[in-house]
DNA sequence: CGCAGGATTGATATTACTCAACCGTGGTGG
DNA sequence: CCACCACGGTTGAGTAATATCAATCCTGCG
């Protein structure tokens, strides 16, 4: 791939915003982003999370239609699409990218239709933590209950009670800070 | 775009399913189709509407992951991957389709996510005009009460209920059969 | 004309939302 | 170094909404 410029991002820093205009790909080389999307309403709906190696918008020509924070502090690298899309491998792996894309937003579709919170929270679980990388079912949630509410569609007060209730049945554990481990029950 | 074999689909007839092999990409030249996903639950989760000019899938070499069902008699194209990505102009459209699939599946995300069955069904309403084409706020929406559930993640009972109630204050009007006419306050 | 699948409607139970108070912690300034 | 403050998180009580269960009604089609 063609060397592209690599910008740093503290953590909570603003990537890009949505109404900028496209352009070059931006490709997350570390850390972790959020992507989200303000609603007429005022609501904030979160569409994805994104980890190293995923592109953050498919803009090219086009104005961006979404915000990407970062939750933890990213390198992030911006590649021209016109390059991407003359080779052959390039197109090939703009094509894979959308294509997973995709696949995780229909996963994050099929959890929003879930009809329990606990159902939810769970399918919301183990999606974050194959987004956000896991080993052994420990992983970090570097994400606030408000930002696990907009994911799930839920109020962050039965975000709060269920990850407590949890807790209680040892079905998750926070081993500090951020840091959970989730049971085999959960991780099925 | 080159000559691609083109078939015919009866309503209701199945496109393709999951676990099939993808290959050459389905493009839909006439008729509505619906996509969806069986969940390991036993539920049915709608992932999408297509309309005419809509890629059905994008599996090029691994394996479609839902399925594709004829909501009218349809024409279907096939296009080999390779002959789109072998062109720029090729490999622009199947960006461009892509693209749009994501900000469709983000805006039944979006959707899914609100709270009121009234607001979810309003945003359906809009989304389904727009995928199945619509004049005027008059539309036809061939899809049976449970379809519309298992799309926005309600009860087929609550789904009715909605309706009827936009029936009687007007809002929605069946002008015959499954062609209905949404109101200014709807199409906003 | 009769049948079958979809649609409607009603009564009730369950669930998550709302409103509100309180707790803990990390960060900052005295 | 400690005290305080602010923000995120927790917990509780009551309410509103939708899911559930169940009976009945259409309507298109054979």
């Amino acid at each position: 791939m063609a060397a592209a410029p690599v910008r740093h991002y503290a953590k909570r820093a603003t990537i890009f915003a949505a109404g900028e205009q496209g352009g070059a790909l931006p490709k997350l080389l570390s850390g972790a982003v959020i992507l989200y999307a303000l609603l007429d309403d005022g609501r904030r709906q979160v569409l994805d999370l994104a980890g190293p190696g995923d592109l953050l918008h498919f803009e090219t020509d086009g104005v961006v239609d979404h915000y990407a924070e970062a939750l933890t502090p990213c390198e992030v690298a911006r590649f021209e699409a016109g390059d991407l899309l003359a080779t052959g491998d390039g197109a090939a792996f703009l094509m894979e990218q959308m294509r997973d894309r995709l696949a995780l937003e229909r996963r994050h579709l099929t959890m929003l239709s879930r009809k329990g919170a606990a159902e939810r929270l769970a399918d919301f679980v183990r999606l974050a933590a194959d987004c956000l990388g896991q080993r052994d079912g420990r992983f970090e949630l570097p994400l606030t209950r408000q930002q696990i509410a907009d994911f799930t569609g839920l109020t962050l007060e039965t975000v709060s009670r269920t990850f407590a209730q949890w807790e209680r049945e040892a079905v998750l554990t926070r081993l500090a800070g951020r840091t959970y481990q989730m049971s085999e029950a959960l991780a099925a």
